[in-house]
DNA sequence: TGCAAACATGAACAGATATTCATATGTTCA
DNA sequence: TGAACATATGAATATCTGTTCATGTTTGCA
């Protein structure tokens, strides 16, 4: 689109503070392992708790930052939660990152 | 390269801190002006400052950190210092970020 | 209906982080 | 050599952020 190509072009400053934002997302050790542990699928609440590491309580925590970011998405299933990586672009960002640190 | 396919399936836990080492490197308001003022070009430490709107000593400290991850370079020139971004990793990591934010 | 499982939430605390202020270092030039 | 300029650094402070602890909510099931 043509559209896109001009937006592109043209940065506000309230555009930086979101690009921050974005990233400050994936800047702490707990959301990453979340998000890299639904990389690879869905899991539920307890299933993350256990990959990560971390408290019920922090996980609960670091994922509800994450959807209100809409970074991360979810439904119910019961008593269960089910959580899941909102679009594709989280999977590349994570995986670009992953691309560089592992030069 | 063969090993760098193999490479990217064996996921340490160290490189899940790197991963988020790197992303808290672009998760402050100040470094993300820094580094989008860097992508189109070389500049002294007077420009940056005019640039981000910031305190000489914070862009001076800012510089410091992401020159500690390598993030940019920089060599001196007469009384200037002048930085620029380490490589295009840096560059494509902060057009698909500004991609995303754009939606 | 009552209990247990799964998850969410709020308040409080501790540690991390960015900025400021003051000062130091280094360089050019008269 | 000394003054002015460009940048760096250290300490102190204030703010932000993540975790913990305690408790609340919802759902399934006996």
């Amino acid at each position: 689109m043509a559209k896109k190509t001009i937006d592109k072009n043209i940065i506000t400053e309230e555009n930086l503070y979101d690009l921050a934002d974005l990233f400050k997302a994936f800047s702490d050790t707990t959301r990453i392992k979340l998000l890299y542990a639904l990389m690879e699928g869905e899991l539920c609440v307890a299933d993350l708790v256990e990959k990560t590491g971390a408290t019920q309580s922090a996980v609960s925590h670091q994922l509800r930052g994450l959807k209100q970011m809409d970074l991360i998405r979810c439904r119910k299933e019961g008593k269960q939660v089910i959580y899941f990586l909102a679009d594709d672009h989280v999977h590349t960002i994570l995986q670009m990152g992953m691309d560089h640190v592992k030069e």
